[in-house]
Parts: structure tokens; sequence; C-alpha cells
DNA sequence: CTCCCTTGCTAGCATCGCTAGAATATATTG
DNA sequence: CAATATATTCTAGCGATGCTAGCAAGGGAG
């Protein structure tokens, strides 16, 4: 029966719908203008159609963030496979990062500031999440070997998350932006 | 007349328990459980009291956030002047700092995560603010010099504060910590 | 045609930050 | 001392929020 397939592909498109809708009303207005009633209202449907599909409104946050994880993944991707030379090649994911965290203010807010729900380092961590570390790691490797890759890793990741996230609250002067990002892209380059 | 004296005396003891009842509940209970209702049910007083101290519930987090700042930038003094040698000086810099985000999260997260009103380095940035970032300034100096030491200092800033947002929100494992700290200062130690 | 079960809706709960305006206490005059 | 003026604090309520119970409509099965 057909009817049931219609059903249940209509139901991934209108969850597609919200996921979408919620993400341009964030990128337009900022996350606190994304309220229940608001988002019902944009896609036509009452509230609690909202909840058939998502636990609450962090659910829908977090899938707008996986959204995120995904594109950042692809991001870092094309950075580190646009040379090949190590230290451009990392110099590009760094660069990229930075790129993604300050034009996409809305969804790395997202990502990283809220949806705690979203489990990392474990075994049922998402594809998308896992990706983009993956190719923070791909691009630190030439430079440092395989000893300590993964720690390395999440260091100099965790080092650019802080500048960004301090550089996006006004803690740090953006003006001098380039300058830290070579700093730390000479502090790890051995 | 000591009565205008003993007035003021008693608004600023009452601005006091404020801030000190607020941060009580965050610490017990976390940001969320502190409301305007619950906050002044317990000093005891009105809601609308608190509003002729704050402008309203953020004045109130970036008051406790202030006292943070002062607590860390005393505990990193204390850290920094432990040792003489400056190795061990910027590595218990780094320690307290860390032991700071780690023993006092929600301190931590009314400095960084929220209070966007705190201005920094800029001419009216509070002076509790300066002293912590002065404190592993003078820590780093040791080591690399004045030649970009702002800049430096920034960026191992930054690095300590990603290690510590993402190791609390579950992005990384807590058992890797000492591993990645012994890295970050090996990456900051010329 | 009737029953049923899925689907979506209306309406409402509890709570939030915040505030206008009444009420109470304190101080300053005649 | 009484009366007025001035702070100060409270009661009550506004407009929102996230979320949900319970009702109505619609299509599929017998």
């Amino acid at each position: 029966m057909p009817i049931q397939e219609r059903r249940v592909r209509e139901r991934r498109e209108r969850e597609r719908l919200i996921i979408d809708t919620a993400r341009q009303m964030a990128e337009a207005e900022g996350w606190d203008a994304v309220t229940t009633r608001r988002l019902s209202e944009r896609i036509e449907y009452s509230q609690p159609v909202l909840y058939s599909h998502f636990k609450g409104k962090d659910a829908i946050m977090a899938a707008v963030a996986l959204q995120g994880f995904a594109e950042l993944a692809t991001e870092l991707r094309e950075a580190r496979t646009g040379s090949t030379d190590p230290q451009t090649s990392l110099a590009g994911v760094a660069a990229a990062y930075a790129h993604f965290a300050e034009t996409r203010p809305v969804l790395y807010e997202a990502m990283f500031t809220s949806a705690v729900d979203l489990t990392f380092a474990s075994p049922d961590t998402p594809a998308e999440l896992q990706e983009g570390f993956g190719e923070i790691r791909e691009a630190v490797r030439p430079l440092v070997g395989d000893d300590d890759l993964e720690v390395r890793t999440e260091v100099f990741w965790a080092s650019l998350h802080g500048l960004m996230t301090l550089t996006r609250s006004g803690r740090l002067r953006r003006e001098d932006h380039d300058r830290r990002m070579a700093v730390l892209l000479h502090r790890f380059s051995d």
C-alpha cells in the first residue's frame, strides 16, 4: 500500500521543513526568536506537531546543529585537500574553521554552546561529528606523525574553538585575529 | 545625619546579599534554578527590589561573574608566584585555570558563556578582568619574551578556555585531560 | 455503513522576566 | 504635635515562554 509510503515521506519532508525553518529563523533573528509558537506558525502547523517530531526545542536545535557539523566537515575536507603541503593544508583547515564560526555564528552556537545532548567521543556519536574531528586530525597528522595524534588534534581543535568563542563574545579584539591564527599555527608546526 | 549613612550601608549589604544568594543558588542547582521569584523569596524581599539594585537577571549574573574573575585572578597569581622556574610557573597557572573551571563550573559559565555585557579589551574593562589576563601574561612572558607577548598570551588563554569548555560540555574525554595539558604546555614552551 | 485509530488541533497549565501603581514607612515641614 | 512630602517596598498583573491534556476530524478496515 503506497499510501503508507506517502505518509512517511510527507512526515520526513515536514521534519525537514521544521529543521530548515528553525535554522532560517535563527540565522535571521537569533535563537531567542525561534520560539515554538513562531516556528509552528511559520510552518503552518500547530505547536504540538513539533513535539510529534522532536522531544522539545532543544532537540530541534540539536537537529540544526547536526546539519552544521555536516557542513563544517565538508568545508574542512575541501580546505584540507586544497593543498598538498602539510603546512598550508593545516593553515587552510584552521582558516576554514574560523570562517565557519564567523560566518555561521548561529549554527556554531547550536553546535557548541547549546545542544548538550549530542554525545561526543562515544560509540553512538553521530557520524557528522566524527567526520569534522577526523578532518582536523588528518590535517594534523602529516605534521606530527602518529605519536599522540589524537591528543594533539584535540588540543589544536580546542585552541581553535577557544579563539572563536572568545572572539565572538567580544573577549578578543577581532583585528588581531590573523596574528593569533599565525601564532597558533606556528605553535603546532613542529 | 547618620541615618542616611545607615541607609546606604544597608542597601550595599542587601546588594551583596542578592549576589551571594544568587551564587549559592546557582552553585547548588544551576543557573536555570535562579529565577527572580525564587531569588527574591530566598532573600526575603519582593521581586521588584532586585530591579532597584540591578537592571535585570543578566546584571545579577554579571555581578557574580565579576566575583568569579576576582577569585580566578588571585588563584592564578598564587599559582604563578608559587614557583620561580618559568616552566613550572606556567604549568601551575594552567593547572590553576583548569582547576577553577572544573571546580566552579557555575562561576565559569557566568563569566564566559553568559554575561555578554562585560566588555573586554576596552578602557572601561573592569579591573578584575584585566588582572586575570595579566596573570597569564606574566606567566607567559618569561618563556617568550616581549615579542608578540600579548597575542601569544591570548592564544594560550584561548586554548585553555577551549579545552575547558569542550571538556565541560562532554566533547572531550576527561581522562585525557592531563595529556592534553601536557601537550599544550609543550607547545608553548619555546 | 460503521467502527477505529491515527493525526492534528484548540485550549490551557505552570513558569518566566519584568513593571505599573497602590501602600506603607520615613523624613520634612508648619 | 500634626500634616504634608518623599522614599521605599509590596501586591498584582502583563506578555511571553516551553510544553501537554484532551477533543475533533479524517481516512482505512471489516
